[in-house]
DNA sequence: ATCAAATTTTGAATCGAATTCAGAATTTGC
DNA sequence: GCAAATTCTGAATTCGATTCAAAATTTGAT
């Protein structure tokens, strides 16, 4: 039966095509302003056509983060594969979030929206599962460095902790300051470099908390931008999150890297 | 002018009463189906009264978000006052957040939703702003037990964080980790207790990591337990947030306490 | 190729809910 | 006691998600 096959693949084609166009309407005119009728309109389909795939606008927003986490595997794959100490795989991992931040703030915005009781309550529950099945292998290859840093003898294997909920401590540090950091306006009109560094700083402190070898000293600037830039070079060939004005105004971009800079 | 007063004293009760009548319908019916004509109808007003004190739903919202956070105050200033070791000061900080999620979910699921960039920026300036006011006080409550910790010699002073970043640590754990377990059914359906005390422990690990005297190994649950346990009576006379079944069924509630139930 | 049944698409109609605004009611200042 | 100013009212407006009956297309058999 090729052509039930044919049909199937157009399915799935369009459907990507709808997220596509959704991806590019939210970027455009932001996530508070997304139509489901624009969005079928600007695919040349009817809006009935579009409930067929998604049966509510919070489905569609839920495949849309769960395909846009797809999309950051294989960062998390360099990540995890990368040859070097396991400490700085873990590392690697948060990098990755933070190019995505960077990269696509419309990302975690959505990711953000979508966890929310109010639309993930309203999610049908197979759109959930299928989120929730398709986010599983992105924390297995978290878990998997930490298997390798016990293995390794880089951490305690008796932290009290399973592997998965050793990784939980990075991600929730992440999540959380990315939390404060896009929605406040708390940290707001600053570089975007300073609340990255500060990132960085409290996972190294959190690792160090686990004793995860080899211990590093967060508090000297200079030494962990210059870790993390090299981590961003070695394991990625990108740019560092951090110091993310190249091309600012003389005045800023020559200024020393904000030592103190208060957050209310 | 004590007329002028009174109306504005009235005019503010009016507005409490709308928030009051707001949270009850959001425990009853839930945050989804919040109505602005429902909230006036039950407070025999009309639905343009409403919009009088709220330029909008998202204002609305905001407000009652921020009032909530406001009436956590007393809790952490219980926190702040009793006298303990920092550590234990700053650990009752994040206890009395536990608290808070046990006794009134609804409270976080709503700042969690109000702190998406999608309701914050649709939220009016003004909104944003009274709000991040109302909330500087309690940050200034947990800034300073971290300059209390240094002041005793409990914290390095040169963490290469000023205070206020280091307590940005503690909250962004909780933060991420309570959205993680509210809205993820990733850890849904097992004991409450379980998420609560990976809590603790992450947090233990964050402190230890900073160096923040005295020193705590969180791999022995039974003491970690106990610590949290006398923290919760010694702070704030109340139960400890794990343990939520006293009056389970006795097949559970008298089994030992879950070492490593798997999250995933 | 042709037809009827089955499936898919269509988009105008429906429905729910936030927001507005032209009067009605009340309060103020004199 | 009265006119201006203010506040309240709730029906009307508006926006946008969702539905569904009719139209179009595809399928499968002859």
């Amino acid at each position: 039966m090729s052509t039930k096959d044919r049909r199937l693949r157009e399915r799935a084609e369009r459907e990507q095509r709808f997220l596509d166009k959704a991806q590019e309407l939210i970027q455009r005119d932001g996530l508070l302003s997304l139509q489901m009728s624009r969005i079928a309109d600007e695919c040349d389909y009817a809006t009935g056509t579009l409930y067929q795939h998604f049966a509510s606008k919070e489905d569609l927003l839920v495949a849309l983060a769960t395909r846009n986490s797809l999309s950051r595997v294989d960062l998390f794959e360099r990540a995890t594969r990368w040859h070097g100490p396991t400490r700085e795989r873990m590392l690697a991992i948060a990098l990755a979030d933070l190019m995505v931040i960077r990269d696509q703030p419309e990302h975690f915005r959505l990711a953000q929206f979508v966890w929310t009781d109010v639309i993930w309550g309203a999610a049908s529950a197979a759109s959930r599962q299928c989120s929730l099945e398709a986010s599983a292998p992105l924390g297995a290859l978290v878990d998997g460095i930490v298997l390798d840093a016990i293995a390794a003898g880089d951490l305690r294997a008796d932290l009290g902790l399973p592997p998965q909920s050793v990784a939980i401590g990075p991600w929730t540090l992440s999540l959380g300051l990315h939390t404060l950091t896009l929605a406040e306006g708390l940290l707001e009109g600053r570089a975007l470099g300073d609340p990255y560094r500060l990132l960085m700083k409290h996972l190294h402190y959190l690792l160090n908390g686990y004793g995860w070898l080899p211990l590093f000293d967060p508090s000297d600037d200079d030494a962990l931008d210059a870790l993390t830039t090299r981590l961003c070079r070695e394991v990625f060939d990108s740019a560092c999150p951090q110091s993310s004005h190249p091309a600012a105004p003389a005045t800023l971009s020559d200024a020393p890297p904000l030592p103190g800079t208060r957050h209310d």
